[in-house]
DNA sequence: TAATACTGGACTATTTTAGTCCAGATTATT
DNA sequence: AATAATCTGGACTAAAATAGTCCAGTATTA
């Protein structure tokens, strides 16, 4: 199983790949799809999500296109993550609200809550920028 | 979406269960489904696999049932996790062996990889024993 | 006005998930 | 020997998720 599915993987190596170039630059997701090897019409669903949530600033028209809006370096993986295909948990219970039948009893959910707490900070820890740039995290 | 799936989960906590009673005590599968509160015909399921990779053994008959076969300290989450949903991979580029036709030019990849091993290091750094007894990870 | 580009939503094929069901084999107890 | 409890192996399935596709519409530029 791929913790990252394909829309976030698609949309992150966009947005790395706009992060690549000068800041405030129109990308048209015809060549941004033809650039990244995506389907275009998947590509267009996944940068309405992105420009929902305020991570690109959408251009209409001839000559138009995605700008970044935020800055790279405040982007993490794990906002991309959660816009593009929702919570991330590490098992059901930390998914929905609603406790399972088991919860009262279960004698793991603070430990599971641990591990939760380790994989969110691996994936808020690492930011747009040092995918881009290669950072801290690569040396 | 949950990266320890329902099957996964509840093998974990039967296992852990078991973890917690004399070592080489026997539990059918009727008592322990009733104990975890999980559907019986696919906790059966769960525990063919267990045995199959040697992680517990099944004794047949009357008064039979499974017992624990491998030290619960040398069985690490991400060992159950692979057995019982197969690989787990940050992303489709590391699931499969056969590289995606965007392979080559992802500068992508490294970082990735870098990302998936520590994730993996969570996993593997986690043993059933731990999640019974409350190791070093939860103090 | 034509061309280019995003918008919004409906639609769909395939795969995965979370089980269920059942006939059969094995063993312990009576 | 018969019965009951237990695992074995595999077929089957409903529902959801995934990974897209398609299209009519709107906005903008040349």
């Amino acid at each position: 199983m791929e913790i990252i599915r394909r829309n976030t993987d698609y949309g992150i190596r966009a947005l790395v790949f706009m992060a690549q170039k000068p800041i405030g630059e129109i990308f048209s997701l015809s060549d941004l799809a033809a650039q990244i090897e995506v389907p275009l019409d998947f590509l267009y669903k996944i940068f309405r999500k992105l420009a929902e949530e305020g991570l690109v600033t959408a251009h209409r028209g001839a000559n138009g296109g995605f700008s970044l809006k935020k800055e790279t370096e405040k982007i993490t993986v794990k906002e991309v993550v959660e816009i593009l295909q929702g919570p991330l948990a590490i098992n059901q219970c930390f998914l929905s609200n609603k406790p399972c039948s088991y919860f009262s009893k279960c004698f793991l959910k603070k430990r599971w809550r641990k591990v939760q707490e380790e994989v969110e900070k691996i994936l808020s820890g690492l930011t747009l920028e040092e995918l881009a740039k290669g950072g801290k995290h690569f040396v």
